[in-house]
DNA sequence: ACTTAAACGAGACGGTACGTCGCGTCTTTCG
DNA sequence: CGAAAGACGCGACGTACCGTCTCGTTTAAGT
């Protein structure tokens, strides 16, 4: 399941307790002393592992902390889908209440700035994050917006890319830029606003 | 109008030269080698300072970086101001295409990767940024909505913030995320899409 | 009283009470942090004295050191002299002893040695030292073992210059090289040694 | 063969290349640039290596300086011995004037004030080096005066760690502290003055 | 007493070196 | 023979001092 291979040594042999020992030293550590000071040196003393398995099977830092990511969600099977209530709008309150809660929780707000920070200086990354991680997400969303879309209940013109960027780009943004506190309120307030527009309607 | 002090070493004897010299170094240098390869060693050579010529006055890189910032938007006084032809649509649309030339402009791109990451990992740097930059803009921003409000075309109960917010957001996110491209297409689809809402109307 | 100006400033107007506690500070630290540690800055600090009051008026730490131990030296008068009871290997010994005690003593140890260090060093401080300290103090122990010489106590074409050194030499080099411990029966012995010399007397 | 353990790492990977050229570059700079001039990162650099790996191996440049010392004499083997003619003074002679003569070449000049500078300063450095270089030399002279005790020319309860002390301490003492210049007819009269003793014979 | 030039404290400045940390590579040893 | 252990050349870190250079502020001479 590694990202990107450097020169692909005997991947049969490779030792599974190793990997999962070395993401696991990484999520926790970034969780611990942050992006900047995580160092592939103190992965390693975590894990218990020589330098030599990390730079073997990883081209850098980042790539670890994003394998690590995959090894969280890599339970979860493709079956996820976003609650369907018929009730748009409360549906998507709902799920923007739990992002919030995620984004707000310390455990992953660390590790889940780092690897944004990593996607937004190493584009290779970002492609494998999108393929990996992000398109499936989008894709479950997208597939709530297209129902709703059949019911009559969104524009009938509407890109759901484009939908999705208006409905989770505001929060996301707040989020990394630190704009403002993420709140249930907004969460809410900012459902509304987007799926009402901004115009004025007499 | 250093950001953050140390422990404010003796103002009045600063070397003015020797503090622009060092901000453009290392405006200069982010874009030449990316942000994590900038050094303040490579700053101080190049700015021709001694390192602790930085340190006395900057508590980090992502500090000098952030005035480096200022320095450019310096000579703006605080006049500027959103166009206003009464056409809200088509204003924000010129708008949104100028802010997706700047980010795709290389000369800026780098640097305001850099500065967003220093603001998504330091609370403190982020707080100053709200105040010096980010405040000031979004000030310009909401002045330009009051008045398309005060003409009837924005709902009467808009909260201005939110507004930004979903005009700006998605645009910041998916250049930091490196959803997709940035086209003058998709500013203008963005724009229409947030004034619209995501709604179908009969 | 100064050892060696470099362009002479202005000598009158120079501020004795700075002198005396820029020394006073050279001794003191030296024998707190040791030569090795001893800085310009740290003694102007502790004298309570711009860094450039000492670049005016001495050229190396060094030098700041040696009047140091000039101005411990001052009071002195010009006219000490070894005791003379008629019994040269007693009065020796008597001397012998008190400097093995001086060179024991924690507050001028490392102060001397700092100064020895400067001296082996430095060619130019060593010609003032010569002339200042060692020169001084040389004559006056010459000056006690002529009288031995004029008593026939000692052989009538002695050098007397050698005489000191022979007496004194093995002294310092153990103490500065730390051959051994300094004792008072070291003291005796070498007094004795010296006097009878090596050879065999049938 | 290195001097002292800082934590003792890993001697046994230990890269002799590496420790020959550190050793090497550090006796040639002191005798270039002196010992005051000597510094950590200019050996690393003339060696070709990493600063760490001299902080790896020696506490300080003293340590290193003096590894450098035993790393001349390594090759002599312990046999080496004074000569023995017979003639003590004529032997002592010849010996102090080679002593004279090295301690007037520049090549060792320096070198040798430096590791006594370390020595005066450093009584763990100081121990080793009885240890390891001035133990075994004062041994060697012993044995050839022990040579001239046994054939009734020395004084049959004479200590020969003294007469040592005698014969080489003033010596060493005008060199170090540079009394005066070291000359071939200043060994010899030191020889005869030590031999015979200062008192008056009739 | 008043003026004035220096010496003074303070400390910023361009530098050099410090001793440490982590990089990515390489080599040795062990299970 | 893969993995741990870790030495290596390297580069940057942040700190301490170097010696030079302004800055006001005493301070003592010579008007």
């Amino acid at each position: 399941m590694t990202t990107r291979r450097q020169n692909t040594p005997n991947a049969a042999r490779r030792s599974d307790a190793s990997r999962r020992a070395i993401l696991t030293a990484a999520f926790e550590l970034v969780g611990e002393v942050g992006y900047a000071k995580l160092s592939i040196e103190g992965i390693a003393a975590r894990a218990g592992v020589g330098k030599q398995t990390i730079y073997r099977w990883w081209p850098s830092k980042g790539a670890v902390l994003f394998d690590a990511f995959l090894m969280l969600g890599e339970g979860e099977g493709g079956e996820a889908a976003l609650p369907d209530t018929g009730d748009l709008e409360a549906d998507l309150k709902l799920v923007m209440r739990a992002t919030v809660d995620e984004l707000n929780d310390p455990r992953f707000d660390e590790p889940m700035r780092a690897l944004s920070t990593e996607i937004s200086h190493d584009p290779d990354l970002a492609a494998v994050y999108r393929e990996r991680l992000d398109g499936p997400m989008r894709e479950i969303k997208k597939r709530r917006l297209e129902a709703a879309q059949r019911a009559g209940q969104l524009a009938e013109d509407l890109d759901l890319d484009m939908a999705v960027d208006v409905l989770w780009g505001p929060l996301l943004n707040r989020w990394l830029q630190r704009t403002g506190p993420l709140t249930p309120e907004y969460a809410d307030k900012l459902i509304e606003t987007a799926l009402n527009g901004l115009r004025h309607r007499r």
